[in-house]
RNA sequence: GGGGGCGUAGUUCAGCUGGUUAGAACGCCGGCCUGUCACGCCGGAGGUCGCGGGUUCGAGUCCCGUCGCUCCCGCCA
């Protein structure tokens, strides 16, 4: 209680009646009946109506005809029991009303570039006048939503006896990784800084300094193309510890998304979470991050087809379909070609079983021991490829997400989280004909694998994980290596020269020879964690200042030119005009 | 870097196979209204049809270019 107000506008209930009662906040509607005036009072916990009558409180009657939305009102009077008749049951506060006796207009607002209950506004517009957008219902809510999830992420951090360790924003250039920002060192001309994509290696090397348990959330930086669930500056959750242990590990995100889920959603999610290999997912789902959501899970059909009639079946390193309970028709069929040949698909084979027949181009191609070992039920159509293993994953994981959700198999309100494990370490980069980490260079591999990842680089696993929810990567981790030889040796992999090595990650290579402990942890997007948990397909709807897709913020204006004289005070000369 | 979609009052949209003065709702301005809750009623203002060029007797509509936004691919250790 201050002296702006009494309560907030969503709590008045009938429990109140009779009591003097002030609120402050904004006009969320204006009813004006010429004599008596209805006004709903909003703030971030509700609505209130107020009553303003002109017999009753004169003054306060005639301030109300100049008040329009978005208006910042003090209101202060009796709260009222509402006759029967005029109960508002769609409305928390319905019950009572405000009887209001002194009015007073705190702050004025222009006519509104757009209505807050408008649909569908022009997103460039919201972002320009983005202090009003936050003041619609579903921002409120996911804006709040991401506090209260960041405040339970904290107490079960620190409950676990994990340490809040801030790392620096200005930090040394990674090109190992994304494209780095790059800050302009003034104190050292010509040289920069940059800002970190991940705190990978400062956490990595408080484990060395014997904090034994790290956490923070970090703000992390990458230089790359924006996508609906893609940003360029992105919150994440940032977690180390010492002597790991990976059920250790599990448990407490676990327990960590169990009370988020619970207090923010009032939802009750499994104890532990479902594990998948690396190689199941892809085996089942075409993806390292599956939408477990629904089925239609891609089959195999490579043996059976080996020594097919169907040359482009027989001549595949893999034959994988999905059979999807639907007679697709002709034209049906042609979309769903035009989404694999997007994926890489050179076509899209497919057998359609359909009143007692098969309709199919290349069902003359096939045997009857063929066609038995395929096994398709009427109204149903097998979508196939036939290409190497990786492209009929990439293909047929990209269809069954596709159909999945024009089929309406998926349950939206449905949360499915999955541990994913056991990844390659290294996958190949074709166009520069080297190996690549898969998760970072500082993972370490299984300790299986570890005596000989060099032999086999492709076929080497990693110590690492990824959590998924509905599909949504929402953070991965590892354990690290903490031998100096070892991580010389990934580094050596990753085409990385000696000199390379040490100009780029010498400190860390002195680090790791200095006692380093065993480590490893795991790092989730704060930001995806509050999409999955709000239901909002945009990243930009759970981030309260978000920069477009062009990464301009049409606020503020940023990026923006600098003077000649900041130019020169940094040696910096543009080889572009200024736009 | 590539592909798809969109761009018409302040806002959300309609505008047919090219054809008179480009419409509606909300918002805004003026007036009326004492139980509304998307209050109602009467009246009014408000448009570089993103921009440039072309085709045509005539372009919001067709063509070319360009800009902006958005979704996707590439990219994101």
């Amino acid at each position: 209680m201050t002296t702006w107000r009494t309560h907030m506008c969503g709590e008045p209930t009938a429990a109140l009646v009779g009591e003097r009662v002030t609120l402050s906040g904004w006009v969320a509607r204006r009813r004006d009946h010429g004599g008596l005036v209805f006004i709903d009072l909003r703030d971030r916990t509700g609505v209130t109506q107020l009553v303003l009558n002109p017999e009753t409180a004169p003054e306060a009657a005639e301030l109300a005809h100049g008040i329009r939305n978005e208006f910042v009102l003090r209101a202060e009077g009796e709260l009222v029991a509402r006759a029967s008749e005029t109960v508002n049951p769609n409305m928390p506060t319905g019950e009572v009303e405000l009887k209001v006796e002194t009015l007073e207009i705190v702050s004025r607002s222009t006519p509104l570039p757009f209505q807050l209950d408008e649909e569908n506004v022009d997103e460039t517009l919201r972002l320009r006048y983005r202090w009003l957008d936050l003041r619609r219902d579903k921002l409120q809510r996911n804006i709040g939503l991401r506090a209260q999830m960041v405040g339970i992420i904290r107490r079960t951090m620190e409950e676990a006896g994990f340490l809040d360790i801030q790392t620096p924003i200005l930090f040394k250039p990674t090109p190992e990784g994304a494209r780095d920002f790059i800050v302009p060192a003034r104190l050292q001309p010509g040289r920069f800084y940059a800002l970190p994509q991940s705190p990978q290696i400062l956490k990595q090397l408080t484990m060395v300094a014997g904090f034994d348990r790290y956490y923070q959330i970090a703000i992390c930086f990458r230089d790359e193309d924006l996508r609906a669930d893609r940003v360029q500056e992105l919150t994440q959750l940032d977690v180390e510890m010492s002597f790991p242990d990976r059920e250790f590990l599990f448990a407490l995100m676990e327990k960590m998304f169990g009370r988020i889920w619970q207090d923010c959603l009032g939802i009750e999610i499994p104890a532990s979470f479902e594990r998948m290999t690396y190689e199941e997912a892809d085996r089942r789902f075409g993806s390292d991050k599956p939408d477990t959501r629904f089925g239609l899970e891609i089959e195999d059909a490579t043996e059976a087809t080996r020594g097919s009639e169907f040359g482009v079946f027989a001549g595949a390193e893999a034959v994988r379909f999905l059979r999807v309970p639907k007679a697709f028709s002709r034209g049906e069929l042609a979309k769903l070609e035009e989404v694999a040949k997007e994926w890489g698909a050179k076509g899209l084979a497919y057998l359609v079983f359909d009143g007692g027949e098969v309709r199919s181009p290349i069902a003359k191609f096939l045997s009857e021991a063929e066609l038995a070992a395929l096994d398709g039920k009427d109204g149903e159509t097998l979508l196939f490829a036939a290409d190497r293993h990786d492209a009929t994953s990439r293909v047929l994981g990209a269809l069954r997400l596709q159909l999945g959700r024009e089929l309406g198999l998926i349950d939206e309100s449905a949360f499915t989280f999955l541990w994913i494990y056991d990844f390659p370490m290294f996958e190949r980069d074709d166009e520069e004909s080297r190996w690549t980490a898969v998760h970072h260079p500082f993972t370490r591999p299984t300790d299986e694998w570890r005596p000989q990842i060099s032999e086999e680089p492709g076929k080497a696993l990693a110590e690492a994980y990824d959590l998924i929810v509905n599909g949504n990567e929402l953070g991965g981790g590892s354990f690290r290596i903490h031998e100096p030889d070892l991580q010389a040796e990934v580094f050596g992999l990753l085409a990385l020269s000696t000199e390379e090595q040490r100009s780029k990650f010498g400190f860390l290579l002195d680090a790791l020879a200095m006692g380093a402990p065993p480590h490893g942890g795991i790092a989730l997007g704060i930001d995806r964690m509050t999409m999955v948990l709000a239901g909002e397909p945009n990243l930009r709807d759970v981030i309260a200042f978000p920069k477009n897709q062009a990464g301009v913020d049409p606020m503020s204006g940023a990026p923006s030119d600098v003077t000649e004289e900041q130019l020169r005070e940094l040696g910096i000369r543009l080889a572009v005009p200024p736009s």
